[in-house]
DNA sequence: CGTGAACTTGAGATTTCTCAAGCGGGGTGG
DNA sequence: CCACCCCGCTTGAGAAATCTCAAGTTCACG
């Protein structure tokens, strides 16, 4: 179940049998989560764990006071939950999409994991900068991208970095996210959601339903929203 | 010239002499720059430098091929602008907003003074996550709240960070944008930006001219913004 | 002064939103 | 085991925010 974890850090560099070590033994037992539970709460101060996602998906959001939601991010197994909490307060909240499990590993220990292991260190880091370049392609989506592309762009995102997280089967990935939801990570409403979305499908293009992504017509997509999966670091896959 | 980026970090990590000594002798030569030169491109791999502005004003972009922009950030003296370098390619250009000088870090020493000196890696990386958050409170912006608010919260943002840069004099501060950056940074057209801009002057709660900012009720202005300083991580500062 | 970029304002066009209502699946309690 | 119910999906229709096109103005700079 950590070799989620491990594989995650090793996209970005490459780890010795004693990294992996420290890496494994830094996280706790896994604890199950149900779909819907919340995660990890914004401005919760008292658990100082860090939390790793070993199965399941799970997003990230900010909730305003009057209900208003917007999702940042969406996550795969082997994703850390909260990675600013090492050096500083989380900013959001982290709800499950699906039952899974997650690892959590204590602060300070996972500080010392990465003063002994510079390696393991320079992924953490780079694991967020990865992060960063996710919410700027976000940004560039939500600002200047049409309806119709930002969601195409969001499912190649999402499908891309799940296949890269091994859930993927073919062109049909896991993906308990509902219209709610990717309306809440793309800054639409619901009714819009829907109606591109069936757009989408119509143009065979893709199609989101029954919880799961289908991908009907890569390129196509891929054209659709305008997608380079540059900016997610992965090692090259077969197209 | 250097203090700009030591007081940054120091904002995040206490740094002892031998720390500020290291940073300082990473630094090369201050290289000055015009308004509108271009200081990262995207996708430049050439330099293998890290660009630490040292004065003036600068923003990250990311263009579409078909021209349409969206700013990611403004910066201030202190900022480094393309840290991501440090382990990936830089997917973003950055631009001068000002006149300014900017100093080069190659990234080898850089990497080397981190070793070195923890608590001078951990400033960096703090810096980085602070810019993780700043991008998830754009994206909450652009994608849940109206032109209005959206406008109101980049100006508190923006004016928050450059009287923390020392950049303010009283209520007002130097911001060389032109209407057409703003728009770009908030996912608005010029000519919608433009007609709220006004509305917020009309207000009593802002005015934008004359490249500077002028705050007139910092109160109205963070409450119409739905602004809370917490995320930018700077030290307490008088109300 | 001449010029170009930035700013401002008007007006009609669009995208996207909100309100509303009906449908459907699957989870659960009787 | 079945019926009911809730949540999510879907579609219609009018409303609102924002956009685009267009033209005039102002201001900094050469």
């Amino acid at each position: 179940m950590v070799g989620r974890f491990l594989a995650n850090l090793e996209n970005h560099v490459a780890l010795t049998d004693a990294d992996r070590a420290g890496v494994a033994a830094v996280l706790g037992p896994p604890r199950a989560f149900k779909a819907g539970a919340d995660l990890v709460e914004d401005g919760d101060d008292g658990p100082d764990v860090v939390l790793v996602l070993l199965s399941g998906q799970a997003f990230r959001h900010q909730t305003l006071p009057d209900g208003r939601r917007q999702i940042l991010s969406f996550h795969a197994p082997g994703d850390v939950l909260d990675l600013p909490r090492l050096f500083m307060g989380v900013d959001y909240s982290v709800g499950a999409l699906s039952a899974g499990e997650a690892a959590p590993a204590p602060r300070a220990a996972l500080l010392q994991v990465m003063a002994d292991h510079p390696r393991v260190a320079q992924a953490l880091w780079k694991l967020s900068l990865v992060e960063a370049a996710i919410y700027r392609a976000w940004l560039v989506g939500v600002g200047r991208r049409t309806a119709h592309a930002r969601i195409a762009h969001l499912l190649c995102e999402v499908f891309t970095r799940l296949e890269a997280a091994g859930e993927a089967d073919g062109w049909r990935c896991p993906f308990p996210a509902t219209q709610i939801h990717l309306s809440d990570s793309l800054g639409l409403s619901v009714v819009h959601t829907n109606r591109v979305l069936r757009t989408l499908e119509r143009e065979g293009l893709v199609s989101v339903r029954g919880r799961e992504i289908r991908v009907r017509n890569w390129a196509g997509l891929m054209a659709a929203g305008e997608f380079d999966a540059g900016y997610l670091q992965l090692p090259a896959r077969v197209a």
